[in-house]
DNA sequence: GCTATTAATGTAAACGCTTCCATTTTGAAA
DNA sequence: TTTCAAAATGGAAGCGTTTACATTAATAGC
């Protein structure tokens, strides 16, 4: 029933070594040996089974991917670049979320150590400096997303969120000369988070412009947070002009909130977020946004990821890219942007 | 470097049968040589090899899944409801799309015969009497997700969509009193799009309404053909009175189609759709649709196939379960539905 | 026609486990 | 003590490959 090696060897009237060879294309064997072992091979739907093939190669043509969660648009654009690659190089994908319950340092050691992939794309928000240590120890090569400036000796794609968020506040304060600008900040020990309130405090700073503690209000990424966030910036007595939400959730609640108190965007106060989820262009106004390539962030993990697995001088080296966001202008920063309407098409 | 059971049969002073047995808590061993043997595993982080133990044991702990696509809150629902059974279980998970482009059928055999997982979740819309035939042959147990009513000898889980379109749309008969309703169909060939098109017509029927060809329109499932839908069932010279549209992402670009040529919603023209998708709470007013239970389709096809897996008498029985859907009232269909604005909380 | 290469093939040892079967220990019953 | 069954352990055969090494066949150079 189980067609093997061993089969296709005894029909070919060859041993499993020739067989093996003929199949790799590895050594050399007489042109038409292959030919006919390649042709039982088919006949038969012969497959050398991965994990005798992976035991002996100490290889096992998978990757492991590691997210936060499994439960955003996000997540899942960085799952299909990831695969689109895989698919290309004929790789497999292992996906799991680390469970927040759990440890996540644990499910790491877990899947490296084990021997069921061969490398491994790794998001931690948090934590990020005890899983630097575990991956510098590895011996399979890890490529990490999204972490700190600080973390060194690892390898990391990563957005660049610092850039972004100056870059949508400088639009807001020279393009519209915005002074009050309040920021609804993402979660604590968030390193995306920390950059993107940086990139905000820089850029007031860099035109003069004081930052007010009390238009900085915690958020978590959620559009829940965006909500309660809006209601505490528009109580106090010096009101934002505009309102800079971590991210585009966040500024989904702002406008459901806004809306509920009868406050016009961008006319009573102008909102912009950032991550550029699918929802912002739907939004009316449509949204102003930092477009951030999510699927490019996975696609390149991984491409890094073949190199390193391949490649010993790869794997040693640290490495660190960083990936340009974009400005998408809606209108609901001020702008007057036409086409804003309908450019989900 | 590298340590395996050798090592630690050596390092225990016993043989490696017996730290098999000690580590599997299978066959007997003295509990004072078990104590040692776990606390030597502990010790060097010791983990069998799951490749060798998978090739032994012909089993490999993982779990197939395959999905049209990876680009889409829809999907991402799938994922994160097997991954979350799956991490109860201690089990992998192997992600991939069937990359459209690619003959699924290859995809499908390459995966299950290769032996690299113990059993697969599948979801073909297109194709479904091919695949069903290569899954009855298929020596690993296999899930099939949203499959035809026609297909025989097989394990299902589904989404009743059926009945789902006929409560949606019975509640614009019924509660509304419309007569004439308009739909957007899904894409050609896909059994959803035609199991909604039939609880669409049989609704009507139920009420002797005839169905108006020219209020039917082709769709893809996509915003913007729900866009173009719109657009051409409201050029008829009878128009709708309401739309039904076959998901929500069309129902979107109705939204955004009526929002140009300055039609309201619901007072012009009723809409409602079919998912909730998270989108749908979102829009103003807010999208009435019929919730389907994602995550648990996921969960629940996982869960099942485990049994399959472990119990040859489940793996070799037919199954199919049918989730029910939910209706979720929102003001696009006409309904004054007061706290629709914020329930996204 | 004979040797020196090179090409083609085979043998068998890994790879790291589980498990069947055989052997040794143990402890209780006789 | 002796006897036996049960418990504990070890030996070794898989599981299905790849690959280093050995061997044989083929081809070229002389």
């Amino acid at each position: 029933m189980k067609i093997n090696i061993n089969e296709i060897a005894k029909k070919a009237g060859v041993s499993i070594a020739t067989v093996s060879r003929a199949l790799n294309s590895s050594g050399s064997v007489k042109p038409e040996t292959r030919r006919r072992i390649q042709e039982l091979a088919r006949e038969y739907h012969y497959r050398p089974h991965p994990f005798a093939r992976g035991l002996s190669k100490r290889k096992t043509d998978t990757i492991g991917v590691i997210l936060p969660e499994l439960n955003d648009e996000f997540f899942m654009d960085i799952i299909h670049g990831v695969d689109e690659e895989a698919y290309r190089a004929n790789k497999y994908v292992m996906i799991s979320s680390s469970h927040s319950r759990r440890d996540i340092i644990e499910t790491l050691v877990e899947f490296m150590g084990s021997g069921r992939v061969d490398g491994m794309i790794l998001m931690v928000p948090q934590l990020q400096n005890e899983v630097a240590e575990l991956i510098r120890n590895s011996k399979r090569p890890v490529v990490l997303m999204n972490i700190s400036r600080n973390i060194e000796n690892v390898v990391s794609f990563n957005i660049d969120n610092y850039q972004g968020a100056f870059t949508i506040v400088e639009h807001l304060i020279q393009k519209h000369g915005y002074k009050n600008i309040g920021m609804i900040l993402g979660p604590e020990g968030n390193w995306d988070a920390a950059e993107r309130y940086r990139g905000f405090r820089d850029a007031l700073a860099q035109y003069s412009i004081p930052l007010k503690e009390n238009l900085i209000v915690q958020g978590s990424f959620t559009a829940q947070s965006g909500y309660y966030g809006f209601g505490r910036l528009m109580s106090q007595k010096e009101k934002p002009e505009a309102i800079f939400a971590a991210n585009d959730m966040m500024a989904v609640g702002i406008y459901q909130a806004a809306r509920e108190v009868n406050l016009s965007i961008p006319h009573d106060v102008a909102v912009v977020g950032f991550d550029d989820i699918y929802l912002s262009k739907l939004l009316t106004p449509r949204l102003t946004t930092m477009h951030v390539p999510i699927f490019e962030l996975g696609s390149k993990a991984i491409r890094y990821l073949f190199k390193m697995i391949e490649d010993p001088e790869t794997f040693k080296k640290p490495y660190r890219e960083d990936l340009t966001t974009g400005l998408m202008i809606g209108r609901s920063c001020g702008c007057d942007n036409n086409n804003s309407q309908h450019n989900f098409f």
